[in-house]
DNA sequence: CACAAAACATACTACATAGTATTTTATTAT
DNA sequence: ATAATAAAATACTATGTAGTATGTTTTGTG
C-alpha cells in the first residue's frame, strides 16, 4: 500500500479504537496498551504516529467527538422549516435514536467534560470549542425563529441555547444510572413544556 | 483515646480525604496510596477499616455525597414559603454560593455519574438513590405549589423535577470548561424563563 | 499485670502504566 | 538494485497500582 495512505489509515484506526475505548471505559483508565491491542498493532506504531497519549486525546476530541456532535445535534439545526419544530425534533429524535449501548454509556463529550476537563487546560479548550459551536448553531436557529415570528422575540436566544444544552447533557448522564427509558420520557415531557413556552 | 471513637475518627478522616481527592482528581486516578498519604496514615490502616477501594467508593457516595446534595439542594425545598420562590432561589442561590474551586471541579455527584456509573452496578445504584431522593424532594415542593395555586396544575411535577435536575447537573459540567461565570448567568436566565412559565 | 484484640505500620507481590531505545520490515527515490 | 526513509515490532525502564502478609504498637479486659 502507498505510504501516505497507509499512515493515514493507521492513524484513523487508532483514533477509532481510542474513541470507542474512551467512551466505554473512560479516558484515564484506557491505556495505550489496551488501545493498541484493539488495533492489533503495537506500541511502536502508536508512538510513531502520536507524540503521547495527550495528543491522541486531543485528536479524538477535535476529530471524532466534534464530528459526532455536529452530525447529531448541529447539522439538523441548519435545515429549513419551522424553527420550533426543528428544535423539538432535533433534541427528541436524537435521544430516541440512541442505541442501548449509547444510553448505557452516556454522551462521550459529557463524559470527557466531567472526567478530564478540570485536569488539563488543553482538553478544556478543545471541548469548549465544541460546546460553543453547538451554542452558535442553536442561537442561529432561535434567532431565525424569532425573525419568522415562530419564537417569542423577548426571550434571550443564548439563555435558551445554554439551558437546552445543559439539560440534554445532564439527562445523558443521569440516564446512565438506569436500565430503562422512563427518565428519558420525563425529560422529553419537561423539554416539550419548555419549548411550548418560548413560542411567539 | 477510646478505641471505638478512634476507629470512627480514622474512618471519617479517610472518608473526608477520599471525597476531596475523588472530587479534585477523579475516582479511578485517586489511588489508595494517595489517599493514605493525605491522611498521614498508612495502607495498613486503610485495609483495616475498609475491605477494598470499592467499599470506600460506596461509602463516600452514600455518606459524603448524599449529605452534600441533601443540605445544598434538598433541605431548602422543605422550608415553608412560596413554592416557586423556593424553587428559584434554591437553584440560583446554590449556584451562586459555589467557590471558585467548586466551579472548577463541577458537581462531585455528576462527576462520578459520568466517570464510574457505567462500570459498576453498585455505584449506579448508590448514585441513583441520591438522584431519586432529590427528585422526590422536588416533586413534593412542586405538588405543594400546585395545591397552593402557585404552580400550574396541568404540568407534570416529575417532568419538571427531572428537567430541573438535568439542567443543573449539565451546567455544573459545562462550567468546568470556562474560567468565568458568564455561562452560569445564561443558565440562570434560561432557568428563570422556565420557572416563570410553570406559574399558575 | 498478663494477654487478647484492635489499630496501625512495614515490607512485600504481581501486575499495569506511559514512554523510550533499538531493531526489523516495508515503501520510495535514485 | 541499493540506499534512504517511513512504518511497525520487540524489548526494555521506571513508576504506580490494588491488595496481602506479617509485623509492632496501642487499647481493653480478666
Amino acid at each position: 500500500m502507498e505510504q501516505r495512505q497507509k499512515s493515514e489509515l493507521t492513524k484513523q484506526l487508532i483514533l477509532n479504537e481510542s474513541f470507542k475505548l474512551f467512551y466505554e471505559n473512560g479516558f484515564k483508565t484506557t491505556s495505550v496498551d489496551k488501545i493498541m491491542k484493539a488495533t492489533k498493532l503495537t506500541k511502536g506504531a502508536f508512538y510513531h504516529h502520536y507524540k503521547n497519549k495527550k495528543e491522541l486525546g486531543l485528536a479524538v476530541i477535535s476529530l471524532k467527538l466534534q464530528k459526532r456532535i455536529y452530525e447529531g445535534m448541529m447539522a439538523p439545526l441548519y435545515e429549513p422549516g419551522d424553527a420550533l419544530v426543528i428544535l423539538k425534533t432535533t433534541f427528541i429524535d436524537r435521544l430516541k435514536s440512541f442505541s442501548v449501548h449509547e444510553k448505557k454509556h452516556g454522551c462521550p463529550m459529557n463524559n470527557l467534560i466531567n472526567e478530564i476537563s478540570d485536569y488539563e487546560i488543553a482538553y478544556q479548550i478543545a471541548l469548549k470549542r465544541i460546546i460553543e459551536e453547538w451554542q452558535s448553531a442553536l442561537i442561529y436557529l432561535i434567532d431565525r425563529g424569532k425573525s419568522e415570528n415562530v419564537i417569542n422575540k423577548s426571550i434571550s436566544s443564548k439563555a435558551v441555547a445554554v439551558y437546552l444544552i445543559s439539560a440534554f447533557e445532564g439527562i445523558r448522564g443521569i440516564r446512565k444510572l438506569y436500565d430503562n427509558d422512563f427518565i428519558l420520557e420525563e425529560y422529553i415531557s419537561g423539554l416539550s413544556l419548555y419549548l411550548n413556552q418560548i413560542k411567539s
